[in-house]
DNA sequence: TTGCTAATGCAACTAAGATGCATTAAATTT
DNA sequence: AAATTTAATGCATCTTAGTTGCATTAGCAA
């Protein structure tokens, strides 16, 4: 694992999540680089970059999955999951920083967590 | 908001969560009633049920929709949101009757939150 | 430069969920 | 209890996210 060959394709799409850490729905990036390359080839990057951890994934509000780099991500760094947090008026999705505690769940083993937060945004709460 | 008649599908859908409070996928629902109903009667039973607060519905790991019936459902109570858990083993669901603190998030109006665990359950964790 | 094989393009496929419309059956009214 | 109203259903069709198989292309190492 680990193994990425650094393609056009690849180059592309990393510039895009170098470019702004906010995140990315997988239709919206397809969207982006259609006239550059395949959808197939999107899915199958956003894959390995996910398992190489240099992004993460998660599902939004409509079951559409999203994928961002910030700055925790890193192949080590999977533990520290964060929050996202998607707008109800204008769609817009976020990772946020902060620190949710889980209690441990009585006979349970919780490998990962995945906490959504919807509302409005900055720009919408006004 | 509120209207629904008592049909028969309707009533066999409402007697499958009261008979058992364990979180069911739409697509295994609609398994289980196929020979009674058509796909579509189970989507719109399931839309209705959950706008007057009967069910619930949350996002399983894979992106599929997840509706359970649990105690504090009612249409009063939407604001009592609990996390929900997926074993990655056996891809059980289950509702946890865990009060989870989410810190109020620096210019965001948080309305409602998702919580997602993974792991093992009681019985895969052995 | 050559050779290996990961990565890509393309077409076809799968599956969840939505939609439009004619028909049926709860609930109300007479 | 029949007539009326309209929510609910069935069915066919559509939409769209995501997957798969396979032939071709292009990184990269020898």
């Amino acid at each position: 694992m680990g193994i990425i060959r650094k393609t056009k394709a690849v180059a592309t799409v990393l510039q895009i999540f170098e470019e702004e850490s906010e995140p990315k729905s997988v239709v919206h990036l397809i969207g982006l680089v259609k006239d550059k390359m395949n959808k197939t080839t999107v899915y199958r990057i956003l894959d390995r970059l996910e398992r190489d951890g240099i992004i993460h994934s998660f599902n939004g509000k409509d079951g559409l999955k999203w994928y961002a780099k910030c700055e925790g991500c890193s192949a080590n760094h999977h533990s520290d999951k964060h929050p996202h947090f998607q707008c109800t008026k204008c769609d817009k999705v976020e990772c946020l920083s902060v620190e949710i505690k889980i209690p441990s769940i009585k006979n349970h083993k919780v490998d990962s967590t995945d906490i959504f937060l919807m509302g409005q945004c900055e720009v919408c709460s006004v």
